[in-house]
DNA sequence: AAAATAGGTTAGCGTTTGCTAACCTATTCA
DNA sequence: TGAATAGGTTAGCAAACGCTAACCTATTTT
């Protein structure tokens, strides 16, 4: 796996971030708000831990996951990043299209869009 | 599938996402940058077309793809909404922390962290 | 010390994914 | 018209995924 991007893919370990983003928690505490069995949580969990995203504080027998701020923080600057240039170049494409509404470039340019 | 950021979540969909920012491409063009076969690729454009990102223009033979400027920004806005609840928790956390970084709630609350 | 609790680990399973090969259709070129 | 080209579709396969059940260790409670 080891992609951010792939491993926040699943829709469960992204209800696992956003239920620590709340604060930490322990793992059965993540597990009471799942259907799937502790094990499931565990290796959801795992898989969080490999790419930076989240960590462990153990107390006891307790073990309470939490956020790590920098790896969410590097996650919203990779997402921000890849999108910025496509989106800008769609605004200027789009703008580009509204100046020249003629004009179509050759002839398989001028269908519908 | 069926959900926004799972079928952005695989690298090679990720990487047509990008080539198709920088401006519409035939099926054979995205090929061309790639080492698996038309095929695949095709597939992962369909997949990509039924989430609403992509959308293809035919001219003559050919089908131009390109992104759909409504589903990029709703993916963004979705992915920004996502994170920001959290990066808000863990930075008021932060300053929390910092705050009090004396008076421990509880006994397990004194370790390393 | 024994019982209970939290949670990590692993084998094994059924399902899903990504891919290729092969085929088919539509369009263009000679 | 026949050959070539673009690309959608499908069957089938190997690999990856997600999950459970079972087991094991560490810690706490009685």
């Amino acid at each position: 796996m080891a992609d951010l991007l792939e491993v926040i893919g699943d829709p469960q370990r992204r209800r696992l971030v956003q239920l620590l983003g709340a604060g930490e928690l322990t793992v059965n505490q993540l597990t009471s708000h799942f259907t799937v069995s502790r094990s499931a949580i565990s290796q959801h969990l795992l898989l969080l831990a490999q790419v930076g995203l989240v960590s462990a504080r153990k107390a006891g027998r307790n073990r309470f996951y939490h956020l790590e701020p920098d790896a969410v923080k590097k996650l919203q600057a990779q997402f921000d990043s890849f999108w910025s240039a496509e989106l800008d170049a769609l605004e200027s494409e789009a703008n580009a299209l509204n100046k020249s509404r003629t004009r179509p470039t050759s002839k398989e340019t001028s269908n519908g869009f």
